[in-house]
DNA sequence: GGGATTTACTTGAAGCGACAACTAAATGGT
DNA sequence: ACCATTTAGTTGTCGCTTCAAGTAAATCCC
């Protein structure tokens, strides 16, 4: 077992700093939504990841690779929001034993309603208080965090 | 009710990767740790924490504090924390209502042998990644993030 | 100095996510 | 064609987090 490479004071502090970020950040929206939609982030993400679709509506394994989910969460909860009546499950003509999920009006009012607030609250705490500058930058070293993190980029649609 | 600002490409694009490395990050920590120390993220900060104290002993409220957790997520976990031996809990002795954690040599072992590897971790998925330019950048933008999101700067042990 | 409020936790119940076990349909190899 | 494997999804259980309620000590404020 070699020396570990430590951080430096720099890199530490940039650590504490994007942890604290990432912990901060979903609770944030997790309360905003919460509040003003009665939605979990998640529940929000993936009826906005299904309202993006096409024809509105997506393959479940499919839906599970853009929200990082596994099949079990993303069953569990597409049956709360099928429930809700945000949605309907169908089986795939083309294969039988995949499951499409398919926004209902309701649920496509739901996240029309929904949006304003919550793309509000994500001007509020991340693109205001940067500079036009910092949003690129932000934005590429997220890009190049994604190549380690997700090199299939799943999560970008792409998958 | 106004017409909400929606984000422009560059912004959406931006918003799109951060949301990704928010929800990539935590599950990719959470699995190195419970891998190879059987903690989960949120124990090892709690230890963490701890281990860089002062006395090796902290205020459950200001631990509370440093990682953004409820006081009643707190106790049960410090509660299991100390099931396993990792530390003890005991009343301080200037206020009859607070209580302070204490690491114990176990705890502080496990810390020390969990350290090296989660340090590789961090470096593998956050610092290789970028060049030093590009940490330099994350660190103020995360910092500039910090001050909308947590104001008082409880995350980085100044409240 | 004594009642009202605030602060610092603890506890129990409920809900969500992770994991393991399962079903069923499609694919691959021979 | 047939059996093994892979893929797609469901279900049940356990553990952790949140939320609501409760306890007890400190503080506030006449």
């Amino acid at each position: 077992m070699t020396e570990p490479r430590w951080l430096s004071d720099d890199e530490r502090l940039a650590w504490l700093r994007l942890v604290a970020v990432t912990m901060l950040l979903p609770s944030r929206l997790e309360a905003e939504l919460k509040r003003d939609a009665g939605l979990s982030h998640f529940e929000y993400y993936v009826l906005a990841m299904i309202s993006e679709s096409p024809q509105k509506q997506l393959l479940l394994t499919e839906l599970a690779s853009r929200t990082n989910s596994s099949l079990s969460r993303l069953s569990h909860v597409i049956g709360r929001l099928e429930g809700a009546g945000f949605l309907t499950r169908f089986p795939s003509p083309v294969d039988g034993r995949a499951s499409i999920a398919a926004l209902t009006d309701a649920g496509w009012e739901k996240i029309v309603a929904s949006a304003p607030g919550h793309v509000e609250e994500v001007r509020e705490v991340v693109f205001d208080p940067l500079t036009s500058r910092q949003v690129a930058q932000l934005s590429e070293i997220c890009g190049q965090l994604l190549s380690t993190l997700d090199p299939e980029h799943h999560l970008l649609g792409l998958g």
